[in-house]
DNA sequence: TATTGTTATACTCTATAACTATA
DNA sequence: TATAGTTATAGAGTATAACAATA
């Protein structure tokens, strides 16, 4: 164990606070952007299917970590605002082929920038030095959170649950 | 402009990507703590009470960022649960005094120890200097997003919102 | 039979509007 | 009149269960 427990129950316990903090802000900008008005999984979704080109519903749900009908359900409201266009897929005709619009684009574009600029707002105070510890640290999360499970690998497990 | 702005927007985006998948483990391990199962604003809502001792619905209300009815609902849930004690304050009685009950107690801190431990198996391969880091990183971000408003003081402002 | 997706239903989180009770 | 709270209603986000269509 290259970690002492008390240490790392002081940042766990700071993560637990400041997470949602941060998330906080960043939904309240999305949700306060005119141009867009996104909520941050109809962001998520946006980005996804802007990085995809063109995808399926599992696709996506796949991604998000959510069921099927949850996903059928808030691609249902984007296809509805006309930022998706989802249609038959030709060669598989169980799936459907779900796509950026123009308006999609846009109204992506749009929240992204704005969130991007109010998150550089807050960042300009900080040095070169802060700066740099904090992107080393959000790729330390990274790693850390982007593993399925949550350590359930080996060691700890006593309480992982059925 | 103590940071350029190519950095900045390269922090804003791991910012964008990283907090968002921090705060589903966090989400993931309070919604499927058999013991507790609370939705993380209803464990905020919880530590909120838990470190008041005793408070009114407009305290939590004003702490959590919501209208009175929304949190009043949120209450209520938790009072059906017998997580909250609501009752009449006996010195002005418009408001009521809301506080954990003992399976509150129980239920907040099984949550809070069943998230921490989570967390901390996530932690545990940090070494010493990596966790350092993180933890200064946090420190950065609380001073950040503590501040209220998101640089408002400038240029964006014009969409507050009626 | 297995995979992809939708519909029906329900619960939580959040808001606004309209209201009641107390100060 | 102003403050504290509740009720009614609505929409987003999520889930499970039941179903339909295609492979």
């Amino acid at each position: 164990m290259s970690i002492d427990s008390e240490a790392a129950d002081a940042t766990a316990r700071a993560l637990l606070d400041i997470v949602p903090l941060v998330m906080r802000a960043i939904r309240a900008e999305m949700r306060s952007n005119r141009k867009a008005e996104l909520s941050v999984p109809q962001f998520r979704v946006l980005s996804y299917v802007h990085r995809r080109g063109s995808t399926s519903l599992s696709d996506i749900a796949e991604h998000m970590g959510l069921t099927l009908p949850s996903m059928s359900s808030m691609v249902d409201a984007l296809v509805g605002r006309r930022f998706l266009d989802r249609r038959p897929d030709s060669l598989d005709r169980r799936r459907v082929a779900i796509a950026l619009t123009d308006g999609g684009q846009e109204a992506w574009a749009a929240a992204h920038n704005a969130t991007r600029d109010s998150l550089i707002r807050r960042l300009r105070g900080l040095g070169p030095e802060k700066r740099a510890e904090l992107e080393a640290a959000l790729a330390t999360l990274r790693r850390l959170f982007s593993e399925e499970g949550d350590g359930s690998s080996a060691e700890g497990g006593t309480h992982v649950n059925p």
